[in-house]
DNA sequence: CAGTCATGTTTGAATTTTCAAGTGACACCG
DNA sequence: CGGTGTCACTTGAAAATTCAAACATGACTG
């Protein structure tokens, strides 16, 4: 058994800030998006994925990798949307295993109504604090960082 | 009301990989240390930042501001490895409207057994795939915007 | 020093998420 | 075509989280 390795003083302070990070972007967003619209975070963007579709629908499993959220979850959350009137299912025409997600016109008339508002707090809160080189940097190290994810598995 | 100002699309591509990251890396820790340890990402995080503690003791408020955490989660929370034997919370005896949160011998023995697999991970999945300069830059970005998250409240 | 107040924490109910098992539609194999 | 299998999704129960209310301790006030 070898001596595990650690990480450096920088690295720690690093990971840390980081790790906060991750833990309080996204609350800022959701307190936002909770207040003004009734939404969590991942409800809409699956509202807002939808909204991006040819025909305003998708399947259960590709909404699912979209959001990324397990399909279980994803399918207790459409059912809620679904009583909000938000969205409705249908067993896809073509092959009844799928099931498709269909954005509601109420749907899409809530997100364009919710959508503003949010956009405006992901500038406040990150964008505009952030220059041009930064955004490039974190893009790529997000793209980094997620290949390896993928490739360890 | 004015135009509502969208995202560019750098912008969005940045913010769209950036939160996929937000969501997966979390989760790929989540999963080792589940699979491992049977903690979850947070759990781990109580117990070691109790251990950091002198008496490896805490406070119960000021544990769930360093596991950025709100107060009613920690103490379900702590509720449940003091099941496990863990932790166990006593009255502060200077002022008994404090408890502290104290790892026990198990819990800090728990902690050294998990603590390894975790720490390979995080070097895994992120620190051994950043550059140093990458890494200062991720670090001073997660201030920068941890900052205006406080001050926008 | 009783009464009110603020603060730190806990609690229980409601909501959400996770986990494991169940269902229904199609594909394939004999 | 009748099984058997697999895939996409749903469901229900268990676990965790959130939310609001309750509680306890000490501080301040008249």
């Amino acid at each position: 058994m070898s001596e595990p390795r650690w990480l450096t003083g920088d690295q720690l302070a690093a990971w840390r800030g980081f790790m906060k990070l991750l833990q309080r972007l996204p609350a800022a967003l959701e307190s936002q998006l909770q207040q003004d619209s009734k939404l969590s975070f991942i409800e809409y963007h699956v509202l807002a994925h939808l909204s991006d579709q040819p025909e305003r629908r998708m399947r259960m499993s590709e909404l699912a990798v979209m959001a990324n959220t397990e399909l279980s979850r994803l399918s207790h959350m459409v059912g809620r949307l679904e009583r909000r009137g938000f969205v409705r299912r249908e067993p896809d025409p073509h092959n009844g295993r799928y099931t498709q997600a269909i954005l509601t016109e109420a749907g899409y008339a809530y997100l364009a109504e919710a959508a503003p508002g949010h956009v405006a707090r992901v500038l406040d809160l990150f964008i505009d604090v952030l220059d041009p080189d930064e955004l490039r940097t974190l893009h790529r190290i997000s793209d980094k960082v997620l290949a390896r994810i993928e490739s360890a598995g």
